[in-house]
DNA sequence: CAGTGGTCTAGACCACAAG
DNA sequence: TTGTGGTCTAGACCACTGC
């Protein structure tokens, strides 16, 4: 039997082999890297495999070029923790934190869409939806108030039984095969909603950031619109912004 | 004379020959495009300049691939529109919003740098910073008032004049070459301090988005630690997340 | 001028999807 | 098996930097 070729990319290789020559050789800050030419020497690799690990290096921003000049290591070593930009989901977010995410499930409920949810959905006018409304904690504090929206065509019409569902991307994906790609959110800061004040005992003067949220799978189709309520006591949210 | 070769690179023709293509054979949407050995053929390049075109066709959300079936076009051949985590200038900002920017000068003055600021900009405990406080202005709307800090080196310990300065991005360029490449940014739900509520004239009950960011230039340099506040009821941030 | 990164070509083989 | 996109090679010329 024989070992998948090629399991890890070559240049994800040249690229931890690069990293390895950088502290081994104890290159500091603006200091220069070998050349593509060299690198390709010493990797024994094709010089758009190099460039493949170069590009990877940079996005990382731990190398910067200059053309004409050469390729150098940046100020600092450090790795830029990922922010908002990213997407991830809640129950990731919590954990990122370094809390265990829990879950208190309030409702699901299929739902006539109301004209927001038509808009953002791309819904027909014969369309039901179904909402679901939890509590996310973390550890034993409450982190957000969320309530998310999806086309009852995707359930198959069904609503389902979710006692156990941390994630629902991690649902969607499992039980439907249905992959968000990425999501569209808008950023309103505002203060507790009434609900809020009950469901949540949050702080009448405390703001919270209130994410609003439409997920599109790989293919650009709306699948979940989402509002979610952080309490910003807990969370700190960070974008990482590239001109 | 000659005239410059290549002023536009081929992948960005080639990309603009696909858009046309699909425009013109209205290929809608999950309509399969011809196979990359097909465009090379069509477009009389290589297959490493389609992929190139297609790779930027990607990243704008126009076209998705599926490995071993083909590439298709996106539900919603619309341009992503640009959000926050794309880095420009509060003036930029303004500008996108359909706004007039206008800027009303505080204040410009050489400090001693808080402990918060000689962490964030990397400061030795000689160095001074310059502090910059501004009123932005969204036509005759207050837009966000704005507390930028640079270290003071940067601009030769000198207090410079900034009358007709807008945009600090480009005053620090043009004057001194510094070139902001990315910024880490804070996003922090609050309401008005008091300061705010007597310059700004904000109504004390409505929430504020306050953006802390320190800004780097391409080395990684931190070169801006800035307190940005958002009036929200003007500006409604988006941000593109992606996985 | 030589050396560097940026763009492009031509051709190869691999991995995956569908018949 | 065929056709697709994904990875990789070898080699070319261009644009920019600094001597």
């Amino acid at each position: 039997m024989k070992i998948k070729d090629q399991a890890v990319h070559l240049s994800q290789k040249a690229k931890e082999k690069i990293i390895e020559y950088i502290e081994q050789n104890h290159i500091q800050a603006d200091e220069k890297l070998p050349s593509e030419l060299e690198l390709q020497k010493m990797l024994g690799v094709s010089r758009y495999t190099v460039r493949e690990a170069l590009t990877l290096l940079e996005q990382e921003r731990i190398i910067y070029k200059i053309q004409g000049k050469g390729t150098y290591v940046t100020k600092r070593f450090i790795q830029i923790e990922s922010g908002l930009e990213k997407l991830e989901s809640t129950t990731e977010i919590i954990s990122s934190f370094g809390y265990e995410p829990g879950t208190v499930w309030l409702d699901v409920s299929l739902e006539e869409p109301t004209p927001d949810m038509i808009k953002k959905l791309k819904l027909s006018q014969t369309d039901k939806v179904i909402t679901f409304t939890r509590i996310r904690k973390a550890n034993d504090d409450i982190a957000a108030f969320c309530i998310d929206t999806v086309p009852a065509q995707l359930l198959n019409n069904h609503v389902p039984q979710m006692d156990n569902v941390q994630s629902m991307f991690k649902f969607l994906e499992d039980s439907f095969n249905i992959e968000i790609q990425y999501a569209v959110t808008e950023i309103i800061p505002s203060l507790p909603t009434q609900e809020m004040l009950k469901e949540l005992c949050i702080d009448k003067n405390k703001s919270v950031l209130l994410l609003h949220q439409i997920h599109f799978d790989k293919e650009g189709r709306p699948l979940i619109y989402s509002r979610d309520y952080f309490n910003s006591e807990i969370f700190r949210f960070k974008i990482n912004r590239l001109k």
